[in-house]
DNA sequence: CTCCAGATTATTTTT
DNA sequence: TAATCTGGAG
């Protein structure tokens, strides 16, 4: 008989986690702490010794991946499968449940799923179709209002009943609002949801449908949220309808990693987590076994400079180890290199470069890095920089499967149409879209009956009812075959392979090379489908799970290179060695966050998840030179390592640079010397004028510098810098 | 449709 | 600075 052996696999704190299963937990876990161990031991004790069934237990991961892996984990701990459990991010949770509820939703249960870009696309035809003008209502910040107010689940309606947000002026939101209004009713017309879309239904059917609200409720006896202080309102929202009848949730988390309030994260969650659910349970998990304690003694210090947060400290006892490392270097590329020398040394000296990783702040770091790295030679890969299924074949693949899905999805039959070329041009298509709009139909619709549209000319006919015809084909062997024999229909049909591989361009090459990935993927799919369901996997059964997948997150584990990543990116993961570069004012702290309290504290914590990534070694370092665009200007080092005892750092000495000896430089063409600089580019200022407003550019120095500003009102302008104040003045 | 030149824009991005 | 996007011309 199986029984599980708790006291020799876990300490005190993570045995009270598993056991205190009646009520609300609250898990503060430091990292490193263990708690993806305690959650999996959670869920078999729940199994095994309560008998809970499988089925009544909702866990919910933020990543696919760490979904698999938990699901993995505690197979390999049960020592059998169990398929019925409900583990799986709030997407993908959400899907199920919407896709199963849509007799309530004023969608088909096919709906198709929207990324970014076809977000931006369907934005771009209402800017167009409306006359919004691009400079007054930037793109960017409608697409992040949208988050914004659909993770609060305000929809359009809901706007107009509100006072207007502040940090935005009103002509700004009188259009956003009724772009929003537009936006969602495309949306619709399409039978499309954007990712927030997903949470905001969810939510709202949850909170008006009593009879689908209860149905959940009484299914999730026992309900655990990992990752919990990266939750945003609507997230919120959901758990808390779905754990209103049993009140059994734990949620773990740690506040001091909450990194993604961009995103509408709201690090509130965990913070009032004790005062949203009565008589709740709280546990922490402080000690780690990840890192030596000169390791975490840095992490305690950095960390403990935030107000908003829990008091936790961190401990471990796997000695004391290495002091972590303070370097600094003139510039970048010589910072790169060393970083790669260090490397290197390492590797010759038999450790594993997969045990070793480079983290930055920003994406355009990585540059340098690479360039260093490949001089010595040593194999490295970039995590998470390129999106497997964000690539442009990829991407047209799916449009086709998700019109043959889903036909009202015009902005997938857009891209499709004339893709790969077939003669289709834009004339037709807008006389296409125009019959459409007038008939009410969609374009998948219109092709069916396209000789009857008198304004399309006869070769345009013929092309388009070859089109159709195609499609009609792809959508009846949908219909009843496996969904791989789809995919690989539509890749021969169309010639794609060949298509790519007659190019002369390299990139077509490997578009192609990324077709044959898409079907093997596809086919792996598939095996599992059936291993797992016993039948055969349809179109719809694919689509729902292929829209949740980001990354093709399977080679790199097992192969030995180094790993260069954003510190974003290393969130979870960790390594022996860790380096992190650009530890530097404007850098990190990021200059874009450096304007408010929260913004800086953000930032620490990122700085923190860095850190505490390390297991053994850990090595920072900052450049005195750095550039920006075409300006150069010499950086201090970060406010993070400035606050610290100097002593966390290998041989604890005093470094010129820490102690802000004033510098002098010969002036060189377009430096920006640091005792002279006033202005930065993104920095806000005032002026008598014009109000406040943010600089574009900077070009000379100091006070006589010309500075581009784009002001709040719209102005925007060159104007000399001794005209303006900048909020230091204030 | 395709190509080129000028314009634009540059933080992070679990789904 | 440099990469990507856009629109107009051919």
């Amino acid at each position: 008989m199986f029984s599980l052996d708790l006291s020799t696999e876990l300490n005190s704190r993570q045995i009270e986690v598993v056991k205190s299963t009646e009520g609300p937990l609250l898990v503060l876990a430091g990292a490193g702490s263990g708690k993806t161990k305690s959650i999996i031991y959670r869920v078999a004790w729940l199994l095994k010794q309560q008998k809970v069934a499988p089925w009544n237990i909702l866990v919910v991961t933020f990543t696919n991946k760490a979904a698999r892996e938990l699901q993995d984990r505690l197979e390999k701990l049960l020592g059998y499968s169990v398929r019925s459990l409900w583990v799986g991010t709030f997407h993908s949770l959400c899907l199920r449940i919407l896709r199963f509820e849509s007799r309530h939703l004023a969608f088909n249960s096919n709906f198709s799923i929207y990324d970014d870009d076809d977000q931006k696309s369907v934005l771009k035809k209402i800017y167009k179709a409306h006359g919004f003008d691009i400079k007054k209502v930037p793109l960017q910040k409608v697409m992040a209002y949208l988050g914004k107010n659909k993770n609060k689940l305000l929809l359009p309606e809901d706007l107009d009943s509100m006072d207007s947000d502040v940090a935005a002026s009103g002509e700004f939101m009188k259009s956003f609002k009724e772009i929003y209004r537009l936006y969602q009713q495309q949306l619709l017309l399409n039978q499309a949801l954007d990712f927030d879309d997903i949470l905001l239904f969810t939510a709202k059917l949850l909170q008006s449908n009593d009879e689908v609200r209860s149905k959940y409720q009484s299914m999730f006896r026992y309900i655990m949220i990992d990752e919990y202080q990266d939750t945003n309102y609507a997230q919120f929202q959901i758990i808390f309808q779905l754990a209103n009848q049993h009140r059994n949730i734990c949620v773990v988390g740690d506040d001091d990693q909450a990194i993604y309030s961009w995103r509408g994260a709201s690090i509130r969650n965990i913070l009032e987590f004790e005062r949203d659910y009565n008589e709740v349970k709280t546990v922490r998990l402080e000690q780690n076994y990840r890192s030596t304690m000169s390791i975490l003694d840095l992490a305690n210090a950095v960390i403990a400079k935030n107000y908003r947060r829990h008091n936790k400290l961190l401990w471990s006892e796997l000695g004391r180890g290495e002091a972590p490392e303070l370097l600094s270097f003139e510039d970048e590329t010589q910072e790169a290199r060393c970083v790669a020398e260090k490397v290197f040394g390492m590797w010759k000296s038999g450790a594993k470069l997969n045990n070793i990783a480079i983290l930055y702040r920003t994406n355009a770091q990585s540059r340098n890095l690479e360039y260093a790295f490949m001089q010595q030679k040593i194999p490295y890969v970039i995590v998470g920089s390129l999106y497997f299924y964000q690539r442009m074949e990829i991407k047209d693949i799916l449009a086709y499967l998700k019109v043959i899905a889903n036909p009202d999805d015009n902005e997938s039959m857009l891209r499709i149409i004339n893709e790969p070329p077939r003669g289709i041009g834009q004339t037709t298509i807008n006389k296409l879209i125009a019959h459409a709009g007038k008939y009410r139909c969609s374009l998948f619709n219109c092709l069916t009956y396209i000789e009857q549209i008198s304004e399309i000319n006869s070769g345009g006919k013929r092309k388009v009812a070859e089109f159709a015809q195609l499609m009609a084909s792809f959508k009846s062997l949908a219909d009843k075959a496996n969904v791989l024999e789809v995919v690989k229909s539509i890749i021969e049909e169309l010639k794609w392979i060949e298509h790519y591989r007659n190019s002369k361009d390299q990139k077509d090459i490997s578009r192609a090379e990324n077709l044959i990935e898409f079907v093997t993927a596809t086919s792996e799919f598939s095996e599992r489908f059936l291993r797992e369901n016993e039948r055969l996997p349809l179109l719809q059964d694919y689509l729902p799970h292929i829209a949740l997948q980001t990354d093709l997150d399977k080679v790199q584990d097992d192969q030995d290179t180094a790993r260069l990543m954003t510190i974003h990116n290393a969130k979870g993961l960790e390594f022996d060695t860790i380096f992190i570069v650009g530890v530097e004012d404007e850098l990190l702290p990021h200059r874009m966050s450096m304007d408010a309290q929260d913004g800086v504290e953000e930032e620490r914590r990122l700085f923190y998840v860095g850190i505490t990534r390390a297991k053994l070694k850990l090595c920072l370092s900052y450049v005195k030179f750095r550039r920006l665009y075409d300006t150069f200007y010499y950086p201090k080092p970060s406010v993070f390592i400035q606050e610290l005892d100097p002593r966390l750092f290998l041989d604890g000495k005093e470094d010129p640079m820490l102690q802000m000896a004033p510098r002098t430089r010969p002036k060189t063409n377009k430096v920006i010397l640091e005792s002279e600089k006033h202005y930065r580019i993104g920095q806000r200022v005032f002026h008598d004028e014009y109000g406040y407003g943010k600089i574009l550019n900077v070009d000379g120095v100091g006070a006589a510098a010309t500075l581009t500003i784009s002001f709040e009102k719209g102005t925007l302008t060159k104007i000399i810098g001794s005209f303006i104040r900048t909020d230091n003045e204030a």
